[in-house]
DNA sequence: ATTGTTACGGTTTTT
DNA sequence: CCGTAACAAT
């Protein structure tokens, strides 16, 4: 992130209590966003044309204006990042206090933290579920029905359950499958939705639907809500869904001052139920007799050099139905964008570690710098080629530090306090530390809850119940019981001093070291970082106590570990690429099957153009350079495979571009230097038909290296591309 | 009940 | 290849 611009702009933030400053610096349609009055808005931000600066700027100028004192503004964003980063950039104009700047979940969370209880049998203290939570319980509930969760997968009925809820929102939705899938699901999902309000818990998709639920059961809950946000802000909304666009229109229906921002060419989010309909339509759907929406295009990128932002517009175009936008700069090329070709994903990681090193030396500061990937599993490869030239990188979102074990368990004790009927919680603990309550014992103890109509937690309290229990397991148990009590009152207090007696009475850090490994001092490490995490927060939210650490937890999965400023490389999916920028961007894996992906691929057509959308968000990142490469062999699984480059770079234009070769690969060739027909072989050439004793028929591609190095990659009928020393191949030619 | 072993299956992206 | 989950052994 370019820190000179940044504090510029954030002194010039910083007075920005007069409304006209506030203007300052803004192009002619970005000032006109920002000064918008009342009624529906429409901003149209294509990539880099400085849209999170309008929407700060906006919200401070509704401020400064007395149009909308901090508390009536309501601003919604689609990760927690952004909402971070909005939230700090407001605040440096004092113009945040009592604001709302979160996302739709963790909006959602905090109207039904106040409400649910008019909503049926939650309470205020309901746990939320994450995925993983979510599909144990879905495992636990189809072997309950006594189906095979091999077969039934829980992920399946997980995603049915999502589509089932929005359905009840939307009439033109298929709500469920039939036949035998149906009928499991159909089980599944009445078990499942029990269990939820039996445990008084509400997973992610609950977190959104339960409100409009809410709203619509208790119409002056809505009221009170869209009577107070007398502006409303969504961006990203090209993001959205079809639940989400239902809140947005509740919550803003009253004032009817709505700007929703963002960018159909980013929307790359369709796969899990975004509906760029919304944006689209959004000029139809909100306007009124006596009041059209106000359309703002934003066109001047501020970002990008001409050469970079020319080849992301020649690829995007190849999407059909899109709106043309004339997007321009006033930048200068520095380096044209870059294709180079690497052998395998070693190789590629070398490539880019050591062009890293380049930019390094001509003074790029290494913050500056990112990678990016389409699937997780590429990070290995990349994260190996950098520690081997000592690049420094750090790793945005990916593994979450929520979803590590020792720190579920510590946050499960938490769960446990505040909401005792929180089963799956309670579970998680029962036997961490290690106390002698084996499967068996729980198997006793759910049996009595569920004869009693009690929480799990309330067996364990039961002097009864544990006396079912025979053996050590009993023992533990009390102690378990003594435990919670103990524990019981400081489900009010600060978080980090529940953690830490948590830590004190299970001796969790002796329970860390028995299970020594080299994660032992990881995990360690983890915990003290969780402890730390709490500490802050107590610090800065004298309110929050337990409950509210909780929900951060449960909301943020990806914790402020990424520091923009750290003198690090930046490591990051395209997904979490979007908006953020960098001076030099790497994509790596510009392959077919992996850009486009090969599942989107299967999606038709609309996949393409949504993977195609994703390669156009991750290239509009540079700033000034870019290099996309390839590897021509990829391992994945054990396995290595040949890849084609994506067809993507085949949509760039050639002027724009530079083809590099790897330099291992020219070092590579180097040494085996050119094919030179001596030896085995010798009556070969390209383009040959061959045939191989193991490998069938094939035609030769190239040949390369001479003596005992001479190779041919040969592209065989059955059984693929192969590399073959000639010395041992044997390959009989058998035409041309 | 805990530990160690093996089999298995999965990897698009995030709240 | 990797980590997790079901399984067997003590």
């Amino acid at each position: 992130m370019s820190l000179d611009w940044m504090d510029v702009e954030r002194a010039r933030e910083d007075e920005g209590q007069d409304p006209a400053s506030l203007l300052e610096g803004l192009n002619e349609p970005q000032q006109r966003a920002v000064e918008h009055g009342e009624g529906p808005l429409l901003i149209l931000a294509g990539a880099g044309s400085g849209k999170t600066r309008v929407i700060t700027r906006r919200i401070a100028w509704l401020v400064a204006t007395g149009r909308a004192r901090p508390d009536e503004i309501l601003a919604i964003t689609f990760t927690n990042k952004a909402a971070r980063e909005m939230r700090s950039r407001v605040a440096a104009m004092r113009a945040a206090k009592g604001m709302w700047i979160a996302t739709f979940h963790a909006t959602c969370a905090r109207i039904l933290r106040r409400d649910i209880e008019l909503l049926g049998p939650w309470t205020r203290d309901f746990s939320i579920y994450d995925t993983a939570d979510k599909n144990q319980l879905l495992k636990t509930l189809i072997k309950e029905a006594g189906w095979d969760p091999k077969r039934f997968r829980p992920q399946v009925i997980s995603h049915m359950l999502g589509e089932w809820k929005a359905s009840q929102f939307d009439t033109e939705r298929q709500a469920a499958p039939d036949g035998l899938e149906g009928e499991v699901f159909a089980t599944v999902r009445d078990l499942y939705e029990a269990r939820m309000r039996a445990a008084n818990a509400l997973d992610f998709d609950d977190l959104l639907v339960r409100t409009l639920e809410l709203f619509r059961a208790q119409p002056g809950v809505l009221d009170q809500y869209a009577h107070r946000f007398r502006y409303v802000l969504v961006d990203e909304y090209q993001d959205t869904n079809h639940v989400q666009y239902l809140l947005t229109r509740a919550l803003a229906g009253w004032h009817g001052n709505l700007a929703v921002c963002g960018d159909p060419d980013q929307s790359i989010y369709a796969w899990r139920g975004a509906n760029v309909a919304n944006i689209l339509d959004f000029e139809r759907d909100f306007s009124t007799p006596e009041r059209a929406v106000a359309v703002v295009k934003l066109e001047q990128n501020y970002r990008s050099t001409p050469g970079i932002l020319g080849a992301a517009q020649a690829v995007i175009r190849h999407n059909a139905g899109r709106k043309e936008k004339d997007l321009w700069t006033e930048k200068e090329d520095v380096d044209p964008v870059r294709i180079v070709e690497c052998g395998d994903e070693e190789d590629e990681a070398n490539e880019i570690a050591a062009r890293i090193h380049g930019l390094r030396q001509s003074g790029v500061p290494l913050d500056e710098i990112a990678i990016f990937y389409r699937v997780n599993f590429m990070q290995r490869a990349l994260e190996r080629g950098l520690r081997l030239s000592g690049v420094p990188y750090q790793i945005v979102g990916g593994l979450e530090f929520y979803q590590r074990r020792e720190i579920k368990d510590l946050v499960s004790y938490l769960q446990v306090l505040v909401n005792p009927a929180d089963d799956v919680a309670t579970r998680r603990i029962i036997n961490v530390p290690a106390r002698g309550v084996g499967d068996k014992s729980v198997a006793l103890l759910e049996e009595f809850a569920r004869d009693r109509r009690i929480s799990l937690a309330a067996a364990i309290e039961s002097e009864e119940a544990r006396a079912r229990v025979r053996g050590v397991g009993r023992k533990g148990l009390t102690g378990l019981a003594r435990l919670l009590e103990d524990l019981g009152g400081l489900r009010d207090g600060p978080a980090h001093v529940a953690l830490v007696q948590i830590l004190e009475e299970t001796d969790y850090f002796v329970h860390l070291a028995k299970g020594e490994d080299a994660e032992g001092s990881s995990r360690a490490e983890n915990v003290e970082e969780l402890l730390a995490h709490a500490e802050r927060w107590d610090a800065e939210n004298p309110e929050g106590g337990v409950r509210g650490f909780l929900q951060e937890v449960a909301l943020v999965s990806d914790v402020d570990g990424w520091d923009p400023d750290a003198e690090r490389v930046s490591l990051l999916t395209l997904h979490s690429s979007k908006g953020l920028e960098f001076g030099a961007v790497f994509l790596a894996g510009c392959e077919e099957e992996l850009l486009p992906h090969v599942l989107a691929l299967e999606e038709g057509d609309g996949g393409l153009e949504e993977e195609r959308r994703l390669f156009y968000v991750g290239m509009t990142r540079a700033k000034e350079r870019l290099c996309l490469s390839w590897a021509r062999t990829r391992m994945r699984f054990g396995e290595t495979s040949w890849r084609e480059p994506s067809r993507f770079l085949s949509e760039l234009p050639d002027e724009l571009l530079e083809t590099d070769e790897s330099e291992a690969e020219a070092r590579e060739a180097d040494v085996l230097g050119d094919f030179d027909g001596a030896g085995a072989g010798a009556d070969l050439s390209v383009g040959d038909w061959v045939e191989h004793d193991h490998f069938g028929l094939g035609q030769i591609r190239s040949l390369e290296g001479s003596a005992v190095n001479a190779r041919a990659t040969v592209q065989f009928r059955e059984a693929g591309q192969r590399i073959l020393l000639l010395q041992y191949a044997n390959l009989k030619r058998v035409g041309n």
